[in-house]
DNA sequence: ATATTTACTTACTAGTAAGTAAGCAAACAT
DNA sequence: ATGTTTGCTTACTTACTAGTAAGTAAATAT
């Protein structure tokens, strides 16, 4: 008999790249029992609904990415900072073309039950304020240089970011390097 | 009797807005069927197959963009050609915060069709290529700013706008339009 | 007037989805 | 030793998916 955690926990790690290699429509219980050798209704014993394991899957993706930040709160410098951060994506690309969870959550965001859109907003949410404020300290210290509101520039990066990813999968892998590259670019030019 | 391409029009035109609001997965020919007040099978009799009929939507939209450019091809500049593209999404934003085909296809990308996936491709290589033709002139013309390959750049820009939509169905739409003020504001700035 | 094509509907199939209820063997608690 | 909880399986339901085959009334062609 294996301990709960441990089914609960391969349950989640194939979940999470199911629904971010197919998206959260696409992924059934039926892969992941498959691919766990388990039954179908053994994840209905862990997970009542899909509402439930998609939930779960996003609020321990917040739960890593608090963990990375927290890391970096004594005086890692702003560009260390940021190529940490970019290497979250990078992981996902290498690990079969995953796509973030934010893009997996709004390209389905009118078909997801109630608490799957509140994780998808959190989780977008923290990384948009860490992000900013990442970005305010970086151009007071002059380590990035960007002209308007930080936040702004936030958003526009995250969502590059992204969209990086996303257009990786359909146009090559490629695409994803000269994004970031422009993206550093970008943050390196003075006015 | 309606006629054949009234009726065809309409299961695109309504598909289109279910696969951009849904997903790929998520819409279904009943969705489709019971909006136009006809049945199930009168769509397969026009689009024999949901490849058929995903495939024939990438392709109206990648028409629709050249008719879009072609216009421009005589000496419109290079700003209000840019604010041109950008108002394609903003008209998606508009539009029932629809996102563009390009996230919608990527994010299901390994559950598509084979020929779902090459219209994908060709849609998002020719907005590459025209927006990287776009920043290029501009640039030797004086009226953008930026550093590194112009085809960097257009990658970077096409996925924030891509990203942009996305963003904003999660976080709100006043992040689409902190994004557009990021681009442009990062384009304004001279070295 | 007759034959054929067009634009569908009716009725169906096979597959898959999430979810549930009941049972059961092993582990654990007392 | 006995009772209870844990971690499942078996067997099932309901709902929905894409897709098909056969039929039909109206429009069109000859």
């Amino acid at each position: 008999m294996a301990s709960r955690s441990d089914t609960k926990t391969r349950i989640l790690d194939i979940a999470e790249g199911l629904m971010q290699r197919l998206g959260y429509n696409a992924f059934s219980y039926q892969h992941i029992s498959s691919q766990l050798g388990i039954k179908n209704a053994a994840i209905h014993y862990y997970f009542p609904s899909k509402e439930h394991l998609g939930a779960d899957i996003i609020r321990r993706n917040r739960e890593r990415f608090h963990a990375l930040v927290n890391r970096w709160q004594t005086g890692v410098d702003c560009w260390a900072q940021l190529d940490g951060f970019i290497e979250v994506y990078q992981t996902n690309l290498h690990e079969d073309n995953k796509v973030c969870l934010i893009a997996i959550a709004a390209s389905a965001y009118y078909t997801l039950p109630a608490s799957v859109k509140k994780e998808a907003l959190a989780l977008a949410s923290e990384i948009l304020t860490w992000l900013t404020k990442l970005l305010e300290t970086g151009r007071i210290s002059g380590d990035f240089h960007f002209e308007g509101p930080a936040h702004y520039k936030a958003a526009a990066t995250a969502s590059s970011l992204t969209g990086a990813l996303q257009l990786a999968r359909i146009c090559g892998n490629e695409h994803f390097y000269h994004i970031i590259a422009q993206i550093k670019t970008d943050l390196k030019t003075s006015i």
